[in-house]
DNA sequence: CGGGGTATTGAGACAAATCAACCTTGGTGG
DNA sequence: CCACCAAGGTTGATTTGTCTCAATACCCCG
């Protein structure tokens, strides 16, 4: 069988993962790619346990967690189509990840993924490169954390779903995640959190739909609450 | 000339990243790395400088820092002997690194140093495994600015400079780095950070040798205080 | 023995957590 | 179709924790 005979998916083609890559390299990922479907609610992997595969995310979103024995829980990071989960240096998992949204993952055995990134310099790059992005969210995210206000800490979330959600950039914002889920990725309670939005209403910068809809009017003010301080 | 004939530095076998590599190996190393001394209050390198080093330290105590423009600073490490800088899989360093206090680091051209990776199976790991372990302690910094108070942040730092600080279990820690360093690490202010010290004084915790000069005298509850919450 | 930078302590202001009540919404069964 | 219920979200009152501003203490160095 000759390699261009597999052709590999069309969301292949959408992914920084790919970019860049042949045919034949892509017909030998597409070889190891199983997909996955994940429904709302269930876990995709859980802390500590051996990371045995690396996953893209084709449709969807997950949650990113941390849980802490006394079951305090710090929310590491959202992920929507085009992100990746896994990418861990790791053995096992640092942290688990659960499906809010009814979700398409593309999942590669991470032995064997690792084996085609060592082959494929392009892949190597690529591969690179989304694990220098996930330190530098973690650290912006930190910078967040560490240095800003509640409404501030809001604002660096939305700003970061406005990006994420969908290529053009729209000033509807779907919150896919519940107000406890917000609250423990700002490092806040729902109240605060509850407060910050009605802040930013009355600050004319955004408009609540609905608890989950959020319309965005003045989008520079928000990067510029989100970004510099 | 013979491999052997190069004799690697003694520390080169106290560093994980060393760690299971063969002669022939330790001495290709050998020979890409140049010794750097660093004078305390110098620049390492300067954020969005590209990458073109990678370090460990040998000696002394350096920090790694990150700016905003409006000159807000978070403190993202502070890096002992058989610490590793730089690891990044980004082209641009993401943080500026400084001195603390008078520094020798091996420095090896990050291209060069790439290509062995490369070469070598067993560096390979150990690169990796360093760099999952750079991700974890600041997936567990983010937990402490998400949930923590003051006086367990602070304990979170004590504990984690009473464990890198030489090998032996040690109560008597030194603090390197100035209130504004921990303040700014934290993600609190100065005045807080004094007044955490006054706290976990109080409880009994630590001992205030002088501003610098921390004895622990119950390592048992700094670490419960430093961990779940 | 000053003197300047650094750290501590205190008082008041402010932000966020906590506790409690109320409101919204979406689903269910009468 | 509507009343009811439960879960999630909002709003209010109060407490707690941290920041801010100001004064004072400490220590290293000349």
């Amino acid at each position: 069988m000759v390699s261009s005979a597999i052709k590999p998916p069309e969301t292949f083609f959408h992914s920084k993962l790919f970019r860049g890559l042949g045919n034949d390299e892509l017909a030998l990922l597409a070889g190891i790619c199983q997909r996955r479907r994940l429904p709302t609610g269930e876990q995709l992997f859980r802390q500590y346990s051996p990371a045995q595969h690396v996953y893209v995310v084709v449709s969807g979103t997950l949650m990113i967690e941390r849980l802490s024995r006394s079951g305090r829980r710090q929310v590491i990071a959202f992920a929507y189509p085009g992100d990746y989960i896994g990418f861990t240096n790791t053995d096992d998992y640092e942290y688990s990840v659960v499906c809010l949204r009814e979700a398409e993952l593309q999942t590669f055995p991470r032995r064997d993924f690792l084996q085609l990134v060592d082959r494929f310099p392009t892949l190597k790059t690529n591969a690179r490169q989304i694990g220098g992005n996930v330190l530098a969210q973690t650290l912006d995210q930190l910078f967040a954390l560490g240095q800003k206000k509640a409404h501030e800490r809001l604002c660096f979330l939305l700003a970061q779903i406005g990006r994420r959600q969908c290529g053009t950039q729209t000033t509807d914002i779907e919150l896919i995640m519940s107000r406890q889920d917000i609250a423990d990725y700002l490092g806040l309670t729902i109240e605060t959190v509850s407060r910050a939005f009605a802040r930013l209403k009355t600050m004319g910068i955004i408009e609540i739909i609905s608890a989950h809809r959020i319309h965005v009017l003045d989008r520079s003010v928000l990067e510029e609450l989100a970004s510099v301080h």
